[in-house]
DNA sequence: TCAAACTCGGTGCACCGGAG
DNA sequence: CTCCGGTGCACCGAGTTTGA
């Protein structure tokens, strides 16, 4: 059989068949400028039956834009941290399609920005999304001086910095407090990666619960990056030996490893030990019992990183709806 | 050999003619 | 004169073609 090539229509081919001028089909298309609504309707018309898309690389050339958004990713991200990018990216991709852009996705090593160089200098990109985890001052340094605009995903010191985070300090304190309040005194803390913001966030969370409710911290039950098992390992054996009663874990896979690690030493949750997690992520959804646990929408986190940068490069009016929050899921892990 | 002109598809601005 | 609805053309950037 044979195959008839579809014909992909250009601006121009649109003009001269329905008698008026490119500018006119690209005003009916854009909603700029002054056009009759009749004259609209018969572009819109026509572009709905031959299914016409416009150019977006001609487009970009005549505004000096690519549609391009980078994504900078840190090389070296640990298990711990996929569910998270992979979450966040889903919502920065259905953000960025919406506006007719595209994400390209550059790993970043450690302080090493000839990667970002290369975007800038190939002008790939207009505009960056900065993943928490890129926390290295000599690429956010360099960041500051590039030409393009970006939005940091975690919290961020520096004022003039836009950024999105998930209320992270707030979550960790309510988590901890929950716990408090359920009459635990000496809870442990497994806490993730130290070089990154967030487990400074969920650990000042932790600290101020503490202080509210007028509970001293056991400085020996606070354990840090425990992003690997046997460093969890090494905490349970140890939060155990100090008689925690509880267990605070900043996400989901340190959770995991501690609960696996409790197992092994026949420490049943909750009748032995009580725990409770954050992020609520599948890495613990079947887990029996079930957690309890901090529930952050990474998705919509994405989104908002997405569409606050569309809304620096011009695209988009800043919508207030757009607001972060998290859900406490209290299960019987803590009961 | 090499500078100038042209190419792609779309945008933005200056401007035009007709109507009120 | 002003407003409306439209036109014409320069321009965007980089590669290719033209022609002196």
């Amino acid at each position: 059989m044979e195959t008839e090539e579809k014909k992909i229509y250009t601006i121009e081919d649109i003009a001269r068949e329905l008698g008026v001028s490119k500018t006119t089909v690209s005003r009916a298309i854009s909603g700029k400028g002054r056009i009759s609504q009749a004259t609209r309707d018969r572009v819109r018309a026509f572009i709905k039956e031959h299914d016409y898309r416009p150019n977006v690389v001609a487009k970009g050339l005549a505004q000096r834009k690519t549609y391009n958004i980078a994504l900078l990713m840190p090389k070296d991200y640990v298990a711990t941290e996929f569910l998270f990018f992979k979450d966040c990216m889903n919502g920065i991709c259905e953000m960025a399609s919406s506006y007719e852009y595209d994400i390209i996705i550059s790993m970043i090593d450690g302080a090493d920005v000839s990667q970002i160089q290369r975007l800038e200098a190939n002008r790939k990109v207009d505009g960056i999304i900065v993943s928490r985890a890129v926390v290295s001052s000599k690429v956010q340094k360099y960041l500051k001086n590039c030409k393009e605009p970006y939005i940091l995903i975690g919290p961020s010191s520096d004022p003039e910095v836009p950024f999105v985070d998930n209320k992270n300090q707030e979550a960790g304190k309510e988590l901890t407090s929950i716990m408090l309040m359920k009459g635990f005194r000496n809870l442990a803390l497994l806490g993730g990666n130290q070089s990154y913001n967030v487990t400074g966030s969920r650990y000042q969370g932790f600290l101020e619960a503490h202080e509210e409710m007028g509970v001293s911290v056991n400085e020996n039950l606070i354990f840090m990056d425990t992003d690997n098992q046997a460093a969890v390992s090494d905490a349970v054996k140890r939060l155990l030996e100090e008689g925690a009663d509880g267990i605070v874990c900043m996400d989901d896979v340190i959770c995991s490893m501690c609960l696996s690690s409790l197992r092994e030493k026949k420490i049943s949750v909750p009748a032995e030990i009580k725990i409770a997690s954050m992020y609520d992520s599948k890495n613990l959804e079947y887990n029996n019992p079930p957690i309890t646990s901090i529930r952050f929408d990474t998705v919509r986190l994405g989104k908002m990183a997405c569409a606050k940068l569309l809304n620096i490069l011009g695209e988009k009016p800043l919508e207030d709806t757009l607001t972060l929050n998290y859900q406490v899921m209290l299960r019987e892990s803590t009961q």
